[in-house]
DNA sequence: AACATATGTTAGAAGAGCTAACTTTGACAA
DNA sequence: TTGTCAAAGTTAGCTCTTCTAACATATGTT
């Protein structure tokens, strides 16, 4: 993945493919560093422009930020939609790879995922990432009211997609947030999602 | 609380309680903005001295931030223990009181939680941090074990902890990130928290 | 009263974000 | 082929930020 595409920086003075490779460089310098101790002059200098480069592309800091964010929404989303593309219907395992999906993702790429659910802070639009994120959780929703056997997304099945969610999410945040601290205790991530699904899908 | 403090702000040369007041003010302008937004300048100005002062006190910027995350934790251990003292022993009702605080310091103060658990990107220490946070969360285990009738934490109550806390977590990050979205389904925090402890502490 | 120390101040260096004005380049019409 | 325009670079520079160094003033001890 990484590493393959193509860095051609720059041969001339324009330069052909600036605004994906800043969004590349952010998305390494985020993953680095963190959000926090991101700078555009950095990206910059990663990319091979000047520091006023980037505007024309961006119109301030924060959205090559929310940019990074869209983009990795979009690949957790694909990742989803196939890791349950080829289980079985109506199984627990689908769920399960569901949420498989979630935390591998987050403890993979710690720093995009902080910024794809901390943007919110920051009033600021980023309607672009509210939509996707709500397609996101829909299409969670419906596998969950799939499994549960109903033709449509009733009250329980909200209430247990939920659940489902705030499980996930949490365990994703305490695995890059206390890192140190948990990997100590080596956590079984795998049994303990399927320890939750049980608990939550059956009553 | 809020309001209450002395802002005295100077009345002479020395002011007799800067840090304090920088910590205050930092709480308040995190709050208000956001960690990232932060700035010690912003802080000087409304604690009325120059830019430099806070570094008679602090390090660095970040230390500021650190000392707010402690002084947050602080709080909310103290609330936990006290949300507790006054339910029966052995009862759920203790273990949901704990979630309830859990989640109601998210949503009062999301800038200070936030802080609490973000700031362990930058691996610079954080020691008191990470030594309050397992101290904090070793009391969560033991209120664990004894509702189960242990006589010590056990793998099985260590187990069901780290699935509480799990949930509480992503409940809190869920209901601060995804503000407007999950207000408009108007989720019954309280009703979660009593399922969920149900289903996980009953087998 | 004298002095050391703690805790303020001012001035300024280094670097960030962003804008304005200028430059280069590629695309397309005449 | 050439002329013109718009897109996408650059440089210079403003403002704000973090942090340091050198200086100033209170405070408490002897």
């Amino acid at each position: 993945m990484a590493g393959t595409e193509k860095v051609q920086k720059k041969d001339g003075y324009h330069h052909g493919d600036l605004r994906a490779q800043l969004v590349a460089a952010t998305r390494e310098l985020v993953e680095a560093k963190g959000a926090d101790h991101f700078s555009v002059s950095e990206a910059c200098r990663v990319a091979g422009v000047s520091t006023a480069a980037p505007y024309r592309h961006f119109k301030a800091k924060e959205e090559m930020l929310v940019a990074v964010a869209v983009d990795g929404m979009e690949r957790k989303y694909q990742r989803m939609v196939k890791a349950v593309s080829d289980k079985p219907k109506q199984s627990l395992e689908r769920i399960h790879a569901l949420g498989q999906v979630y935390v591998a993702f987050a403890t993979e790429e710690p720093g995009v995922f902080r910024l794809i659910f901390g943007q919110s802070q920051d009033e600021t639009g980023h309607e672009k990432l509210m939509e996707m994120g709500l397609r996101h959780y829909g299409f969670v929703e419906s596998e969950v009211a799939q499994f549960l056997g109903r033709g449509e997304v009733d009250d329980d099945a909200r209430h247990k997609a939920f659940m489902l969610w705030t499980f996930v999410h949490g365990l994703s945040y305490l695995l890059i947030d206390m890192k140190t601290a948990i990997l100590d205790r080596d956590v079984n991530v795998n049994g303990l999602l399927m320890d939750i699904g049980r608990r939550v899908m059956i009553d």
